[in-house]
DNA sequence: TTAGGGTTAG
């Protein structure tokens, strides 16, 4: 390359001989050569328009560069801009500094810092302005770094920062996290006296909140006297991104009160938060506030309306707004299928899925989501297959669905194989595919592997790793060592309600009850909520190891009881051999108006196997299926079988197997063989050995 | 004359 215009501008400056040309000169051609210029500029075309001023060896007016300078927006025009920068210094050796720092700006938008940075550089005074220029250039391109570093150096020149210097620096900060910095700029906003600034004020709400700091993000909000459109857009974003869809709901319909309207990008924040936490009711008023100011033609916003309709599980509605809108995006096909997928409409997400226009990896990973979600995990691996054979690059959310279905199906070395491409590929550090990992792990049965990668994850792991590894000891029956990591565990990170019903599944399936009880009182101790999850937890953990009547005084303890919690004290009352009070607690459960399921028949049959209630279990076997509309699965008819064999119901044994609508499987048949055989019933058992010569063939 | 926020889907 050739001399760079910045050393032009040096040499000339240097250069006594040149004098700066009058210029109030212009001819006829000079008026032309700018009305060409002009209308070049104003087309977009910067690169004729500096073609013209080029071949024009004399000066023009300052404000023909100025306006130059400000139309050049994009890196196709970075070579017009250098020669009419060229231009300006050979013509006019003396330019103001305010036109310099216009072509800084220029080329910084330009995305050419090199350029603005020479130019910079070779700048015998280069005032506050041009700190300025280089600042947010740096800043608008993502370069934090550099503007710290040349905020400190414009300290140290002795040139004071003024509101645009800050609110780069700020705008930095917020990009790189930047704390301590981001706290002295705001010491030095408030130093300067500007605190009224409605645009500093949104810088730092805005850098607070991407820093976590939401309390001292909401002081700085309610700091700005008049919050503006902008401020508002930030606050509610941060508070959606901190995970407080709520407060961001709530700071959203304040906008209202205020009477700021809201920008496009906030009607989507608060549709997202909507969705996020399943809020119907506000999404539909939304709904209308955006459709009374005409923004449901916006892209973004119909999507993110979709969407919202789709997470609340209204699929009508949202499958409506997306066929009236006109043009069907990549982004809104992927919700409808999405939204189809999650509610376990898997065929119906499937056939969406199957009539896109295009796909992308998301909408891939949306329909796997499906599968995986529904533990359809054949469906899955063939749809993985199909994947892989139609999209070049998966991502950290396919690996992790892969790794899913890898545990899915216990097939560790698919895991394994999943396991060599993102230690490949780099995805090792991704937390949610590094959980995934130690979850396939420990669902495959390899606690070693599982222990190894939750040590190698030491710097980046947080609750959702140490509930996997708690898993992987309880599918592994260690309710002890369980216990020990979770004390561990406390030194590191919070336990949720998650681990708790992770640690009591491992106290019931290893009958630990001391350790059982001592989580029991951590989790009151500590004030955790005992919502019905945990308390369904309990009830299996003491039931399990035989403390039935635990069970049942944290059954009673609840304010409302779901069907899971109820058939856990029916099973767990089988557990203990306390046939009679299952069907006693299925009375009241009957009476607190909860509607028994295929579990609950279950329980309820293993209970008259266990008392040897042979007519209560068959009028129960009838009454599901002509009362509760309650279609009988083969572990039902199992139980029939096992109930009429236990107990030498050799007439109903048989006329059961002969009517059964389903075919008896081999274990049904083996025991009834030897139920007749017991009870010499030699004519069911001719039968029986009849059809277990069919079976042989 | 220069400055802030932000684009929906897994």
């Amino acid at each position: 390359m050739g001399v760079s215009a910045a050393s032009i501008l040096n040499q000339l400056l240097h250069a006594k001989n040149l004098k700066p040309q009058p210029r109030s000169t212009a001819t006829n051609t000079t008026k032309a050569a700018i009305t060409t210029i002009l209308s070049h500029v104003n087309a977009g075309h910067i690169c004729k328009a500096a073609s013209v001023l080029f071949a024009f060896p004399a000066p023009f007016p300052y404000s023909l560069y100025a306006h130059l300078f400000q139309h050049c927006t994009s890196p196709r025009a970075v070579v017009g801009l250098r020669k009419a920068e060229s231009h300006l210094l050979t013509f006019s050796p003396n330019p103001p500094i305010f036109l310099l720092n216009r072509a800084i700006e220029a080329y910084g938008r330009c995305d050419s810092l090199r350029d603005a940075r020479e130019l910079f550089d070779e700048m015998p005074q280069p005032d506050g302005g041009s700190w300025n220029a280089l600042i947010n250039a740096y800043s608008q391109r993502g370069f934090s770094d550099e503007v710290f570093k040349l905020f400190l150096k414009m300290n140290r020149c002795g040139v004071y920062p003024n509101q645009i210097t800050l609110a780069g620096v700020l705008g930095s900060c917020a990009v790189a996290s930047e704390i301590v910095l981001a706290k002295q700029a705001h010491v030095t906003v408030v130093k300067f006296g500007f605190c009224r600034n409605v645009i500093l004020g949104s810088s730092l709400v805005n850098v607070y909140g991407k820093c976590g700091l939401m309390v001292d993000a909401r002081r700085m909000f309610q700091e700005i006297p008049s919050p503006n459109a902008v401020t508002w857009n930030v606050i509610v974003r941060r508070y959606l991104d901190a995970g407080d869809a709520r407060e961001a709901i709530v700071l959203f319909s304040r906008m209202f009160l205020v009477k700021v309207r809201p920008l496009h990008f906030t009607f989507s924040a608060a549709l997202v938060a909507c969705a996020s936490i399943s809020r119907l009711e506000e999404g539909m008023q939304i709904h209308g506030v955006v459709v009374k100011l005409g923004l449901h033609e916006d892209n973004v916003v119909s999507s993110s309306l979709i969407n919202m309709y789709m997470k609340c599980g209204k699929l009508e509605d949202g499958h409506e707004i997306f066929d009236q809108i006109g043009s069907k995006d990549l982004v809104s096909w992927t919700s409808i299928v999405s939204g189809y997928a999650m509610c376990g409409k898997i065929w119906e997400a499937r056939k969406i899925f199957d009539e896109m226009p295009e796909r992308n990896v998301i909408s891939w990973n949306a329909m796997l989501a499906g599968y995986a979600r529904f533990c359809d995990w054949h469906e899955a691996l063939d749809f993985i297959y199909l994947m892989l054979g139609k999209i070049k690059d998966v991502d950290h959310v396919t690996l992790s669905l892969m790794l899913n279905v890898s545990a899915g199906l216990s097939d560790q070395e698919m895991g394994k194989q999943v396991h060599g491409y993102i230690y490949r590929h780099g995805f090792h550090s991704n937390l949610s595919a590094g959980n995934a990992l130690l979850d396939m792990y420990g669902k495959c049965g390899n606690l070693n592997s599982a222990t190894v990668w939750f040590d190698q994850m030491s710097n980046r792991r947080d609750w959702v790793s140490w509930n996997a590894l708690l898993a992987s000891y309880d599918h592994h029956q260690l309710g002890e060592q369980a216990l020990t990591k979770f004390l561990e565990m406390q030194w590191e990170t919070k336990p949720t309600k998650y681990t708790f019903g992770t640690l009591l599944a491992a106290c019931a399936n290893s009958s630990s009850l001391n350790f059982g009880k001592q989580i029991h009182g951590f989790i009151i101790r500590h004030g955790f909520e005992m919502d019905i999850i945990i308390r369904t937890a309990l009830v299996n953990m003491y039931s399990r190891c035989r403390c039935l009547e635990y069970a049942i005084e944290v059954l009673k303890g609840a304010i409302s009881r779901d069907i899971v919690i109820w058939n856990t004290i029916i099973f767990g009352c089988c557990h203990n051999h306390r046939g009679k009070k299952a069907l006693e607690l299925f009375q009241l459960m009957e009476a607190e108006g909860i509607n028994p399921d295929q579990v609950t028949f279950q329980g309820i049959l293993l209970a008259c196997v266990e008392e040897g209630f042979v007519d209560v279990g068959t009028d129960c076997f009838r009454s599901m299926s002509n009362e509760y509309y309650v279609l009988p699965w083969l572990e039902h008819y199992d139980c029939m079988i096992e109930l009429y064999s236990r107990h030498g119901y050799m007439d109903e044994l048989e006329n059961f197997l002969k009517t059964m609508p389903i075919e008896p499987t081999l274990s049904m048949l083996r025991r009834a063989f030897e139920a007749s055989q017991k009870n010499r019933y030699s004519r069911l058992g001719e039968w029986i050995t009849h059809k277990l010569n069919e079976f042989e063939h």
